[in-house]
DNA sequence: ATCCCGAGGG
DNA sequence: CCCTCTGGAT
């Protein structure tokens, strides 16, 4: 099948099944956010969702986080991996924000990613979510599933090559559901470990399926 | 043993 | 490029 043809269904498929993509990590502004995406690394979106309430109860500003103790911000998040990393990071970041930005969050990759814990896929997301730019996080599902359903090529092997790849594709407009569509089809479908075929209507044009792609990250 | 909406440092 | 961080679910 033609790579055309390949986005073409899969933005058909995926636009029927879910019309209103978007995360499932809870949040109620930017700040939170941001937070929220930092702490996610490496970790399921659940857990974010479950100490997240009590810390942003506790820091609902940068102002606080970022007088914040980097014990007490442990404290709050030990149960997510890399506690340590992330307690810094975010003590961190919320002193950055409020001295080099205002306090208000930035929105160019650039000036999000001068602050601590946050990378190019973190910069990502804020910027599609918070201020509805079309990028394209690249993250382990988004990865995965793209090279599975033959959206990115093999010889794409970081992240920023599938990144490329997708957006040389994919519709402007499409670009930011098609970020969710493929997390939530890597999540609920296509798991890195044993990928739900049999209930994938996508398996009729993919690589890993036919057994021609083995590799995952 | 492997994976989860990665990032920082060497 | 590599390595380390490092908790909980499967």
């Amino acid at each position: 099948m033609q790579k055309r043809e390949r986005f073409r269904r899969f933005i058909e498929y995926f636009t029927q099944h879910y019309p209103d993509p978007k995360t499932e990590l809870n949040f109620g502004n930017p700040f939170e956010l941001l937070v929220a995406v930092i702490l996610s690394a490496q970790c399921t979106d659940k857990r974010i969702n479950q100490i997240s309430p009590a810390l942003f109860a506790r820091f609902p500003e940068p102002e606080s986080l970022a007088a914040a103790s980097v014990d007490e911000v442990f404290s709050y998040i030990r149960s997510v991996s890399y506690p340590n990393n992330k307690a810094k990071h975010l003590v961190g970041m919320a002193n950055i924000l409020l001295s080099k930005f205002g306090g208000e969050i930035p929105a160019t990759v650039d000036e999000l990613q001068t602050l601590p814990g946050v990378g190019r896929k973190t910069a990502h997301v804020i910027l599609s979510v918070v201020y509805n730019e079309p990028t394209m996080a690249v993250d382990t599902h988004v990865f995965r599933v793209s090279h599975r359903i033959g959206l990115a090529p093999l010889t794409a092997t970081t992240p920023l090559a599938v990144e490329k790849a997708l957006m040389a594709h994919i519709p402007k407009q499409y670009v930011p559901k098609a970020h969710h569509w493929l997390i939530l089809h890597g999540r609920y479908v296509c798991l890195a470990r044993s990928p739900k075929c049999e209930i994938c209507a996508l398996r009729e044009f993919c690589k890993y399926y036919e057994k021609l792609l083995v590799v995952s990250q």
